[in-house]
Parts: C-alpha cells; structure tokens; sequence
DNA sequence: TCCATAGTTCAACGAATATAGAAGTATGGT
DNA sequence: ACCATACTTCTATATTCGTTGAACTATGGA
C-alpha cells in the first residue's frame, strides 16, 4: 500500500456520516446492506449518503451491487486490513518490545474470536 | 472511545505530510524527534509543519515536550492503539468466524512481538 | 405504457483546509 | 545586552468539502 492510498482511505474515514456507513457496514459482514437501508438506520438524505458511499467507494474502501432497484454496498474488508497493517508499520522500528499496538484489545480467551 | 474522537483522529492523519509525520514518530519509538529533524527528513517549512503537528496534537496522536530550543514530538500508542480498535469494533457482529481483520499479519510466534 | 420506487447526478453555496510570507516568542551562547 | 537558533502565530488566499434542492436514470409492477 502506497502513502497516497493511505491517504484516500483514512480521508474517506475522517467524516462522521462515512465513518458511521463504514462501521455499520463492517457490523453487517459480507452481506452488505441496501442504499436505502442505510439511509434509513443513520437518516441521511438519498443523494448526501450517494456523496458518501461514492467517497467510501472511490477508497476502495466498500463495493456495490445492484439488486433489483437496490444498490448493496459491502465493507471490503481485505482494504481496512491493509490500511491498519500500513498505519503500524515499522513501529518503534527496532525496539518491539515497546510496540503493543497491534494487539488488538480485549481477546479475552483463544476460542472468542472477537472482531474487535 | 467516541465516534467524534475517532473522526478527529482520522482527519489528522489523512493528509500525506501528517501521515507521513506521523509514521516517522512512529517509527521513532517513545523517544520522539524534534521538530526541526522532522522537518529536515520530510523537506517541509517550519511553519507549515508546526500547523500539522497542532493538528495531529489536538488529535491526541501526539505529545509535544520542550527541551532546550527544541520541541520533541513523540507518537501516541495508546491514541492508536485506541483509533484501530474503534475501526474494528462489532466487526461481522455474531459472525466472527468470517473477520480476520484485526489479526495484524505476521505474529510469527508468541515471544516475538513483532510490531507490523 | 404508465407510474412508483430506489438511487444518482448536477449546480450552488457556506464552511473548513493547506500553504506561504511575515512577524513574533523563547531559549542559549557570547 | 545582543544575536542566532528553533519554533510558533498571524494574515491572506486558493482549494476542497458537505449539504441541499431539483432534475435525471433505472428497475419493477399493473
């Protein structure tokens, strides 16, 4: 992942109606969500939350598909990871010791493989 | 960790020079570097570089510490440790058998901390 | 074909952002 | 006290951003 990628995907994030999209679709797994749904649950006007979505999309942060007269949008899921591993790398470069960063919080025991 | 943090937080570091400041104090481990390295090492003017330091300290991604004429920045763990878990929180709520994004890569094995 | 539904595109506007130049503040050395 | 160094603050400006209202496109049903 090049800076500039970094970049387009964190400014994609950096706004509280996308941000609020992204996560509620990351919360909805694969199965993504309808355009209208979304509208619905963070009520936002049709064409603002299109404004979004193509701000998200353009990231390559989210995918669409049409069904029907829906448009399904998705989390990608393999861009946030690379956006997290680029976020880290090279941390305390050379002194790990010090770098807890990535360890991702709470995983309270090996079987609950929480998301979070 | 509230929505609005985390936006404030992405917004600071989707910008190619604080991303890349940022990533230089993150390399940098605990010890920090001065303004005027960083400058230096990203060919930046000081006063332009002071404005995005500001907003990467208002993010509370960093910390600043006078020493002599000096001011040292250093990059805030915790703060990131935070931004990342946010991103990721509910992922595929009740399906985590499908997300793996928090799994930071490479843990090659439990001794090795690896920081990526 | 006619119409409703589901989203998208376009134009306009106020607000926030990034940068540069000039002036200002604080520390250290002589 | 004087000066240089190391940053910061102030002012101005061009650019980008987020929202709204209106018009437009595409799909599905009667």
């Amino acid at each position: 992942m090049e800076i500039i990628d970094a970049v387009n995907a964190l400014a994609a994030l950096a706004q509280n109606h996308r941000l609020a999209v992204f996560r509620l679709l990351v919360a909805s797994g694969p199965d993504g969500l309808s355009a209208g749904d979304i509208a619905n649950r963070l009520g936002l006007a049709p064409n603002t939350l299109t404004f979004h979505l193509d701000r998200l999309r353009h990231a390559a942060l989210v995918t669409v598909q049409r069904d029907g007269r829906s448009m399904i949008y998705a989390a990608r899921f393999d861009a946030m990871k690379d956006l997290l591993g680029f976020l880290t790398d090279d941390c305390c470069g050379g002194r790990p010791e010090i770098c807890e960063i990535t360890r991702p919080a709470r995983r309270r025991s090996r079987k609950a493989k929480t998301c979070g």
